[in-house]
DNA sequence: CGAGCAATTGATATAAATCAAGTTCGGTGG
DNA sequence: CCACCGAACTTGATTTATATCAATTGCTCG
């Protein structure tokens, strides 16, 4: 029974180690010798394309690092409006909030991977793993500017500037995980949830897209794939 | 000397054990006998009306608690546009961010008293102060939770929707603080501010405001002193 | 008391929503 | 492999909510 327990944390903590997401989560700011406190504690967990991680209105007792995939964040109105909150991928932090149900829903829009940790092990980790605290100040810090930045976008731009910020927001993303072709955007999401996140309707959406291939400064070689031609432009054109 | 420093921190400790705010922020976690080790490591401020705690671009090396008066968190755009991202209160923490420079400012809307951190101080206090964990995975939780709100308001709620979404937030605000008179508001914000801060121009949330007096919702005494005459309608009309 | 700013109210313009066809894409079965 | 079907997307016409422009009123503070 022994050997057997032992066998399992150190085959979480290889999982752990060879993890492609080792710098990046909140596994990132410890040393190996520390991943095994924190390996111990997660669940690995693996979502289908279209799967559901969990719904609005579901205890909140978990929160989730994201490895792999793309997920949507709902939140659903009470007559079926809908904004999506976020689209979160790989170094995506997810779940963390002060209400004992989730106010929204994260869904699998390809096929995911994360690892799962009891909130009330993430809420006093620290006492056991020092080392931890930056990492997640870092984590909640980087949900919150991604928010901020969303308001205004949300707040104040207008309908081609918003889609314009969609596209160089999924650029920068690229950009910031190590890809040297952030001009090639792969959209995982449908018009409607370009919209719903924009604060927009997909006609609008698809109006905006259309626009800016027009004036060239993207090239839609498929709903799904655009490639911006003019980064800098389009970048000028999301700041407003 | 020696003495001269202890004087110091037991006169700080003092402040805080006597703090109106000593249940709320980042030291509600820690019992009497832990609270030094916060206290020596803030700095008290005070802030007129009017007068800015830092602005967009700022280094951003500090964190705030708010124990007293109103502030406004404000991006401006490079064109002038303005997105008001908060209006912060007692209890509320602020700052938090991933960058090196602050992309908003923090204003004064009355006379505020806050505690100030290094930030480097807070991303490692853990360590030295296992209790204050929870209280911090709170205070940034609560702050995602408001923004999460704040996003689907702007997003996918009509005008007289958010302005009842906004008079309805400051009420909840005043009961959360254990006002027994959470349906008389006070609001020490221009409409101009309301309006940047719903997303709006301050034409439409007048109209707005004006709407809900002819209904029968609110009473206007005063452009800053609004009462609730029907909670729960209001309510219901902040939901959609 | 009056100057100047904040707020309200009204008239008009406009960006985006809504309504309504078409078109393309992706999958399924013959 | 191709034809068909439904879903997703694009494009066009019209409506509408809110912005913009403009005038008036009300407050605040010197």
């Amino acid at each position: 029974m022994m050997t057997h327990a032992i066998n399992a944390i150190q085959f979480k903590h290889g999982v752990c180690l060879q993890c492609a997401s080792r710098d990046s989560l909140l596994c990132a700011g410890l040393g190996d010798e520390l991943l095994p406190h924190l390996c111990s504690r997660s669940v690995q967990k693996h979502l289908k394309k279209g799967e559901t991680l969990f719904y609005e209105g579901d205890a909140a007792n978990s929160v989730f690092n994201i490895k792999e995939g793309v997920m949507r964040i709902v939140r659903l109105g009470e007559d079926g409006r809908r904004q999506v909150l976020a689209f979160l991928g790989h170094g995506d932090y997810l779940g963390h909030t002060n209400k004992t149900n989730f106010t929204y829903s994260a869904e699998a829009l390809t096929d995911v991977e994360l690892c799962q940790f009891q909130r009330s092990s993430i809420e006093s980790l620290s006492q056991k793993i020092p080392e931890f605290d930056k990492q997640f100040y870092k984590l909640t810090a980087c949900l919150i500017d991604d928010m901020t930045d969303l308001l205004f976008m949300i707040g104040r731009k207008n309908a081609l500037e918003r889609v314009a910020s969609f596209l160089m927001g999924m650029s920068d993303k690229l950009k910031k995980n190590g890809s040297n072709r952030c001009d090639e955007l792969w959209l995982p999401m449908s018009r409607i949830d370009i919209a719903d996140y924009l604060g927009l309707t997909l006609e609008t959406v698809s109006r905006s897209i259309s626009r800016l291939k027009k004036d060239g400064l993207i090239n839609v070689t498929h709903a799904h794939y655009i490639t911006i031609n003019d980064h800098e432009a389009l970048g000028a054109l999301s700041r407003g």
